[in-house]
RNA sequence: GCGCCGGUGCCCGAGCGGCCCAAGGGAACGGCCUGCAAAGCCGUACAGUCGCGGGUUCAAAUCCCGCCCGGCGCUCCA
């Protein structure tokens, strides 16, 4: 049984499922206006993980996440650059999707985007108004924050304390009934981008849309809704309330997932240019695989460092798995149809069942990388066994494997390095070492590196 | 200030009442293997203790209290 922590109640519990053996799940996805940065990769990775790892398991997942294509950010980037605010997220969703695609992430099967929705969002404020948990004045429309029950509860904060926050902030809108009431649509303002409603011209708040998607496109009582732990208070409060408020049923398990520290320090202005996932996939050809496996190494729901030392880290650990491939292909293992080692499955299992427990995962698969070495070493039978075993783990949580150069002497793929392997293998059978170092020596500046097994040198990029 | 989450070896990080003199990865050191390497395997040192100080318990890294440090949040509008 699947258990993860609930926001909600602040335990761990069971992950109940709506329709036997599916799991739908709605992630928030970007507000798509500028570069994404390794924060939005961690948010992404985490239900990427989540995803793979159910699907892993045998249940069919229904990921869905928005793309926000109407909001502040979008408007004032439009304005400063002089064009429309569908040209500004036309463009930086295209960059937010390349850059996912090169982190493996899959593609949620639904990805709605905002502005096609306001419909359904029209509707679904109309009825908030129809029931008086609702107010229309000449700014836009409101959400009575006190008529929902248990407003606060996802914060785990009272209505009290929160009014409290609200109103130790200068500036507080009058036109409202209460500081804690928010906006469910904005009255149009010069220069904005409108949709009519029966409130006059204006845009929706930014809450709403994800309601109207999940609900839409997932429907009533919802199995998991998740996103980053910045978007608790007031996005999913707020989501949760206007659901609530509609007398929906909505999300019945809620995820977070923590933030990021960069060496040392929040993500931040001062750290410059490796805040974006671009950046640092420009770095180093295997920090897309190397991001993921730092990302495991750490639970999903605890603050986490991130520093050029701990990726060139994670590089190294990826080579054990590589390397462990290689080396299985060297040996002729044959791993089609091979079983599963069913220690390493139950303990792997185990740890990710309770509350996705990403670093026992790779803790068990690299025990497994390592029992299958000794296996290779010692020709034991089982090693085709936990080789499998191992790159399926890897699988589970999404971490390809990439021996590179595969196969051994001639047949590499590239035939100048091989003929380099090659002459180098014919030294050394005539003993010509310092001829054979000499080639080795020419291959490493290449970036090639030689390892000799019992079967002759394979040879991969370094 | 208020709320929530953290502080574990050289680094990253699991563990969350006894199985912990604390997993896994990286770095280090020794051995095996190798012509020498690389990779791999085996082993060792690093945590005399898990931010600090109290307390509860037969038993605490794990629970409670206080303090210090770090992070996130504290609406809408600008």
């Amino acid at each position: 049984m699947i258990r993860l922590y609930d926001t909600l109640t602040g335990d761990v519990r069971p992950l109940a499922q709506r329709d036997e053996g599916k799991v739908s799940l709605y992630a928030c996805g970007p507000t798509v206006y500028d570069h994404p940065h390794l924060g939005h990769a961690r948010q992404a990775m985490t239900y990427d993980v989540m995803r793979r790892y159910f699907e892993w398991r045998g249940l069919a997942v229904h990921h869905v996440a928005n793309v926000t294509d109407i909001d502040d950010k979008i408007i004032a980037r439009a304005q400063a650059e002089n064009t429309t605010e569908s040209a500004v997220a036309t463009e930086w969703k295209q960059v937010y999707d390349d850059v996912m695609d090169a982190l493996d992430i899959l593609r949620p099967h639904d990805r709605p985007h905002a502005t096609e929705y306001v419909e359904e969002m029209v509707e679904f404020i109309q009825t908030l108004i129809d029931n008086g948990s609702a107010y229309a004045n000449d700014s836009g429309v409101y959400l009575r924050v006190h008529t929902v029950d248990g407003y606060g509860d996802l914060v785990h904060r009272s209505l009290d304390d929160l009014r409290e926050g609200a109103g130790a902030r200068v500036e507080v809108d009058d036109t409202k009934e209460d500081p804690l009431d928010f906006a469910l649509w904005k009255a149009a303002k010069p220069g904005e981008p409108t949709w009519p409603s029966p409130w006059g011209d204006g845009r929706p708040g930014w809450h709403i849309e994800c309601v109207a998607m999940s609900l839409g496109i997932l429907g009533d009582g919802f199995d998991l809704h998740g996103g980053g732990n910045d978007l608790v208070f007031p996005h999913h409060t707020n989501e949760r309330a206007e659901a609530i408020a509609a007398g929906r049923d909505f999300a019945q398990h809620w995820a977070h997932n923590a933030m990021l520290n960069i060496s040392g320090e929040k993500m931040s202005k001062s750290l410059g240019n490796f805040t974006t996932i671009q950046t640092l996939l420009d770095e180093h050809p295997d920090n897309a695989r190397a991001l993921r496996l730092a990302l495991l190494q750490t639970h999903y729901r605890k603050v986490m460092e991130l520093n050029p030392d701990v990726m060139a880290q994670s590089r190294e650990g990826l080579k054990r798995l590589d390397a462990m491939v290689r080396k299985a292909s060297g040996a002729d293992v044959p791993l089609d149809g091979a079983e599963r080692d069913a220690t390493a499955i139950a303990a792997f299992t185990a740890a990710m069942d309770d509350d996705l427990g990403t670093p026992e995962g790779v803790a068990t698969m690299f025990e497994t990388i390592r029992r299958a070495n000794a296996a290779l070493d010692a020709g034991d039978d089982a090693a085709a066994m936990l080789v499998a075993t191992a790159i399926d783990l890897a699988g589970a949580m999404g971490l390809s494997v990439e021996p590179d150069g595969l196969g051994s002497g001639g047949d590499g793929g590239d035939p100048e390095i091989d003929a380099l392997v090659s002459a180098r293998t014919e030294a050394r059978a005539s003993k010509d070492f310092a001829e054979a170092d000499r080639i080795r020596d020419e291959l490493t500046a290449r970036g090639i590196v030689v390892e000799d097994t019992p079967n002759g040198p394979v040879w991969h990029r370094g």
